[in-house]
RNA sequence: GGGCGGGUAGCUCAGUUGGGAGAGCAUCGGCCUUACAAGCCGAGGGUCACAGGUUCGAGCCCUGUUCCGCCCA
């Protein structure tokens, strides 16, 4: 009885959004909390909550939904955590976009309707990008989904800060951070993006106080000449070190202020004398306090010129202000030169303003300590990072790291859990909201106005998630997670830090493995972004050529340590793969029965068949070590040549004959072959291209589990190991290429067919007549004719494999010259790879020196090669004696 | 300035203890051969960036040069 047939071509959309249904309802992914041992896990790395999937996703979701699937094949007890994250700075500045388009602010609304508004929009868009998830196959867990403002996870940031700052690990104070105008917040040194710009270096004259004459400082941004307060040169500089001691006057202000020595001064760089603006420059702020200056403050928390800045410029934008003070310091004859100047400027991350050095009271974690621990454990190889050079990048920012700013002048967020007493300013940090000070008794107390870098909550991600500070059963089973997958672009943002606190919090690393994947690109190996419009949308490629065409594409391209250069052509070339797979599968189930019998691997016959399960067995293998050591690449690409060019190409050829042949003993042995076969190729790729997979295997007889995630990996089977018929296998397909070379260089059309004569004896003869019938099929052969006796006729097509010499007689319709010209080709390259084996053995240094297998195979070769040479020389000969 | 990665077929890239240079796409020739023309069969194409060194032997190890990309200052 025949199955269900395949319709024609595979049409992704309406199966995939069946098998989303599927395992969702079907809770697949929901692990078995019962078992103890063997789980293997991974939390997410979040996406932002109100943000959409693109390529970066898609490819950190498709590798680890294949580690996910692969791990549940081979028994482990698997949790992937979902989630997203608050982010911060992002979502409100996208709120804040929509209300503008309304005409309001933020301040319009106030800060409490304000954070409403935002937990509605999240409300509304939130789940888009779930759903993407659900979309690309990712074998989450849903019913453990997470988000950083969770009432669990808000708990666990507030218990994080209290503690830390119990520990003396988080401390207040004023310092300068970096500001950003636009978003009106603090932002941590990694959250600046530095870009080289096209700029310049302003020579100014500043007159000493004494009127001897002055010095000039070079500076790349004169309005901040307003908020110097002094002039500093190195004590080592023969040129200027006179005048440390004595007051420069300040042009415009006319303020006095001291010339200084120290060494940071760099005597090569400008004019060797550097004007310090401690309230507006880091490096400043840092020469200020170690000299004791004084600090003021010319440009507020909005980019405007203070008072401070005078009546001449008070009010400007700071961009404004440095045509006005140019102009100023021209006309007065301050302004020297103007030199062009590259150099690099700070950005917003978030919004690509120039940031603003600034001075304010923020919060700040002392990272040292926990930096250290961190880099020990990954030195310690307690957390092992792939590929493994990232570590050099990791220890070099670790041992390198300053204090953190946490504390962000935003409304959306985890509010900073300290208040202030109006009456006695005590300030209290505390877990839960204080009613009175501890120190007064006032009643009076105002909470920080401050929320916390949305990195503070995500650093908490891998025990947040899992239930922390409860002691959960998830916590003390999936923690430590198993591996972290993620882009390198968030090494230090969110690795590092998980791995600071996890360590502190868990007394134990977050994660075994971290693997780093590359980015994705566009074709020319831009980064994709909105502004350069080169943005490629996953869902749109997912729509057009289907999610599995699409994730083998990206598992295809993700060498370690390589970005990955994405175009539409290259998923195309991919579905062609899926499709390929559609239609084998196609053809199998037309030839398969509903009672088709399980595969007995102790009583397998034939020789396709031991070939393809031998091949098969070094698939399993091949195929789980380079998923557990993350080289995807190699999966995809070992499992296509497979399927493609060993499945397709030749096994299906080879058992044609047997499907359509009257025997029904080898008929059915040749189905429980190949429904073994397929099945176990459906199982050990469904980690990649889950859909078409499983789509498949729904429709295969004889299964015990329709959910194919739930299927185990192949068993290794030791008996179906068959070196020697793979060998014999490799000798026919060499036959069967010789032919049809011979038939496509002399141009014979497939409707000639041809007859073949080997000459061999014993043995090799009796094997060649029994698989006569095998080689007629696939050379499209008339005959096949296998003897020590053979006596070719005159005008033969010619060729020599393993020692054996074949000949297809040609009759009248070939032109002897084209087969001398080829046998000449065939020649040449024999000739120059003899020479090349000939040189070393005439090396007496090889034969000493190298290992006497290498010696013996290249002997071997040398023996091959030259007997064919031979053979091929006598062939040409004859053929040439005709013309 | 410091660090990292890369330069292999026309294009995109594999190449894990140093031992006969590979894949996909593109190109060329022949085929609608009953799963698949989104296919089948066959072919062409490379001083492995450059220069040295180690070695019997280097795409792979070492040194230098050069070009490109990224990160940090």
């Amino acid at each position: 009885m025949a199955i269900k047939e395949l319709a024609k071509g595979y049409e992704p959309e309406e199966v995939e959004q069946k098998w989303v249904r599927f395992w969702d309802e079907n809770k697949s992914f929901t692990p078995d909390t019962k078992q103890t041992s063997n789980t293997y896990s991974i939390v997410i790395p979040p996406p932002n909550v109100t943000g959409t999937l693109h390529m970066g996703h898609a490819l950190n979701l498709t590798l680890q939904d294949i580690l996910c699937r692969y791990h549940r094949q081979k028994g482990y007890d698997v949790l992937w955590v979902p989630g997203t994250d608050h982010a911060g700075i992002a979502t409100q500045n996208v709120v804040e976009k929509s209300l503008a388009s309304q005409g309001k602010s933020r301040e319009d609304l106030g800060r409490e309707k304000f954070v409403e508004r935002v937990w509605e929009w999240k409300q509304e868009y939130g789940d888009k990008i779930l759903n993407q998830i659900k979309r690309i196959g990712a074998s989450v867990d849903w019913s453990r989904l997470r988000f950083t403002m969770d009432d669990g996870l808000s708990r666990a940031v507030r218990e994080v800060f209290v503690r830390l700052y119990e520990e003396g690990l988080i401390y207040q104070g004023d310092y300068i951070i970096n500001w950003c105008v636009r978003c009106h917040t603090a932002l941590s040194d990694l959250e600046v993006d530095h870009a080289e710009v096209e700029g310049h270096l302003y020579h100014l004259f500043y007159p000493l106080e004494d009127a001897s004459g002055g010095v000039v400082v070079a500076t790349t941004r004169p309005e901040t000449m307003l908020g110097d307060t002094a002039v500093a040169v190195n004590p080592k500089d023969d040129r200027f070190n006179h005048l440390v001691g004595k007051n420069v006057i300040l042009p415009v202000l006319h303020r006095r202020i001291p010339v200084i020595g120290d060494e940071y001064v760099d005597m090569e760089f400008g004019t060797g004398c550097l004007k310090v603006t401690p309230a507006h420059d880091p490096n400043d702020f840092v020469l200020g306090k170690k000299h004791g200056l004084d600090s003021v403050q010319v440009i507020d928390d909005q980019g405007r010129m203070t008072d401070e800045a005078g009546e001449l410029f008070k009010g400007l934008d700071r961009v404004q202000c440095r045509q006005q003070i140019l102009k100023v310091l021209k006309d007065q004859g301050t302004l020297q030169s103007i030199d062009p100047h590259k150099h690099s400027v700070g950005h917003c991350y978030r919004c690509s303003s120039v940031v603003e050095p600034y001075v304010s009271r923020q919060w700040f974690v002392k990272v040292g300590p926990l930096a250290r621990k961190a880099r020990d454990a990954v030195a310690g190889k307690e957390t092992m990072i792939f590929p493994v050079h990232w570590e050099k990048t990791y220890f070099e920012w670790m041992d390198n790291i300053r204090d953190w700013c946490i504390s962000r002048q935003i409304w959306w967020g985890h509010r900073i859990p300290a208040w202030t007493c109006v009456d006695c300013q005590e300030l209290i940090v505390s877990r839960t909201e204080p009613d009175i000070c501890p120190r007064c008794r006032s009643s009076r107390l105002t909470q920080d106005e401050d929320v916390l870098d949305t990195w503070f909550s995500s650093a908490l991600w891998p025990f947040s998630t899992l239930g922390w500070p409860e002691q959960t059963r998830d916590l003390e089973k999936f923690y430590p997670t198993s591996v972290l997958v993620t882009g390198f672009d968030i090494l230090f943002f969110w690795v590092a830090r998980m791995m600071m606190m996890g360590i502190h919090f868990m007394k134990d690393v977050p994660f075994r493995h971290v693997y780093i994947h590359a980015l994705v690109r566009d074709v020319q190996g831009q980064k994709m972004s909105k502004s350069k419009g080169n943005v490629i949308d996953p869902l749109v490629v997912m729509d057009k050529y289907g999610t599995d065409a699409f994730r083998f594409t990206l598992t295809a391209f993700a060498a370690m340590g390589r970005d990955i250069k994405m175009s539409e052509d290259r998923v195309e070339g991919y579905r062609h793969f899926i499709n390929k797979i559609w239609n084998a599968a196609r053809f199998s189930l037309m030839n398969l029965e509903e009672n088709t019998s399980p595969l007995d691997p102790d009583k397998v016959q034939g020789l396709a068949h031991k070939w393809i399960l031998h091949r098969l067995e070094d698939m399993k293998s091949e195929v789980g070590g380079s998923i557990e050591e993350y080289r995807f690449n190699e999966a995809a690409q070992g499992l296509y040549q497979f399927v493609w060019h060993s499945f397709c190409d030749w096994y299906l050829e080879l058992i044609k004959p047997e499907l359509y042949g009257d025997d029904e003993n080898i008929r059915k042995t040749a189905q429980e072959n190949l429904l073994h076969v397929l099945s176990e190729i459906l199982i050990l790729i469904h980690p990649i291209i889950p859909f078409v997979t499983q789509e498949i295997w729904s429709v295969l007889p004889g299964k015990k589990e329709l959910d194919l995630s739930k299927v185990p990996f192949p068993e290794k089977l030791d008996q179906c190991r068959f070196p020697q018929a793979a060998q014999e296998m490799e000798f026919l397909q060499q036959v069967v290429a010789a032919a049809r070379n011979i038939r496509s260089e002399l141009n014979i059309v497939p409707s000639v067919k041809l007859n073949l004569l080997i000459r061999a004896h014993g043995e090799d003869q009796e094997f060649l007549d029994s698989h006569a019938g095998l080689i007629k099929n696939l050379a499209n052969l008339e005959s096949l004719r296998a003897g020590h006796d053979i006596d070719p006729p005159r005008g033969c097509g010619s060729a020599v494999v393993r020692g054996y010499e074949l000949f297809i007689p040609l009759k009248g319709f070939v032109d002897i010259q084209g087969e001398l010209s080829r046998l000449d080709k065939e020649l040449g390259k024999l000739d120059k790879e003899l020479g090349i084996v000939a040189k070393k053995l005439a090396n007496p240094g090889f034969l000493n020196n190298a290992p006497e297998e290498i010696v013996d195979k290249e002997k071997s070769k040398a023996r091959e090669m030259s007997e064919k040479k031979e053979k091929l020389m006598i062939l040409r000969q004859r053929l040439a004696d005709i013309s």
